[in-house]
DNA sequence: ACCTATTGATAATA
DNA sequence: TTATTATCAATAGGT
């Protein structure tokens, strides 16, 4: 797909490395997308260069409209005494608004897809929560299928997910059986987790 | 790259989504691995398509070695005399991380494309752990189903990734559609698609 | 970053 | 699903 044929080996030449990272990320990611709208798939993609940027790829949330806003003008100053423990909160607590800042400053400048300001810290913990959601999720219809054998009829599968424990509600597709999920928590804060996974084939 | 040039909307005919899927699917495994060699990048990628294989990516591991679990919640776990000020101050921090979910998944429905700048190390294991956890899940499926196999169906395509090392191919419940995990390895490369591997530990 | 000549991905078809 | 192949899209090398 360029002037020339290239062998896909490791590239030594970090220029032409951090070029071809740059180039190939952004194909990536359109392709995460492209998938994501043409087969209505959930997509999770993180790349992690040696050298260049890390980028990655959610697919938007389907329910998006469901969420209710919380409140983003939250939070008051605490004063606290001594304590190493309390400093160690209050510090992790600026740390949170700190982030709250910067989030909501990103979204009052994102208009289009570009543009990646500074996120940081909290960025992983919703992921990492993420990705341990859709674990659990796994897990669960893991120990399911153990317990109902065999082959199930459809209907029954995926009804005995809703019953999964807390506050968490599985949405399946009726007729067309997957493992696509949505996962919301307490009204208030309905969070979906997608996560998608794509491995390689040829 | 088609016949024809194809708009980026959903595909509403089945048939047809599900072939453009499993073309893409492999598109995207291919990109994932080739940015991994080119660029020595880790990558790490789910997907979860509505109806067909989920499939997943994750580079192998090189350089991951010493993997640390940190316990990202530990500022919530402390215990301390008293403190209604340290309640206080938990509940507040909790408080914060949802708005700063709430704000993520905002930013995530609008562009779905996210920046991961300012990870901490120990972030990024625990979320390569997850990943490679959730690749572990999928094994055992494959495993399990195997184990209990009452008669596969044709499996062409199957039975020649099986045949190479590294290249495994899941499929699960062959009459209800999903759960099923390719993972397939280039074969022009002499990388080691390895994600059974370990974490960590300290 | 931006250009394009080329290669590579893939939509339609069988 | 796999194979084929006409086309379109991604991108390697260069500016």
């Amino acid at each position: 797909m360029g002037r020339r044929k290239i062998e896909i080996r490791y590239i030594e030449d970090i220029t032409k490395r951090e070029a071809t990272y740059s180039n190939r990320r952004s194909g990536i990611l359109k392709k995460a997308n492209d998938i994501t709208i043409l087969c209505n798939a959930q997509v999770f993609l993180i790349m992690f260069p040696k050298s260049g940027k890390i980028a990655g790829y959610i697919s938007p949330s389907t329910t998006y409209q469901k969420k209710t806003k919380i409140d983003l003008s939250a939070s008051d100053q605490y004063e606290v005494g001594d304590e190493d423990l309390l400093k160690t909160l209050q510090n992790e607590l600026k740390k949170q608004k700190e982030i709250n800042s910067t989030l909501r400053k990103e979204i009052r400048q994102r208009t289009g897809q570009e543009d990646f300001s500074e996120f940081s810290y909290g960025e992983l913990l919703l992921l990492e929560e993420d990705l341990r959601q859709s674990l659990e999720i796994f897990r669960f219809e893991e120990a399911h299928r153990r317990h109902h054998a065999k082959r199930e009829r459809k209907g029954s599968h995926l009804n005995a997910l809703n019953a999964v424990p807390s506050q968490v509600t599985f949405q399946l597709q009726p007729s067309q059986p997957n493992l696509s999920f949505v996962m919301q928590k307490e009204e208030n804060t309905s969070i979906q987790t997608d996560c998608s996974s794509t491995l390689s084939t040829k």
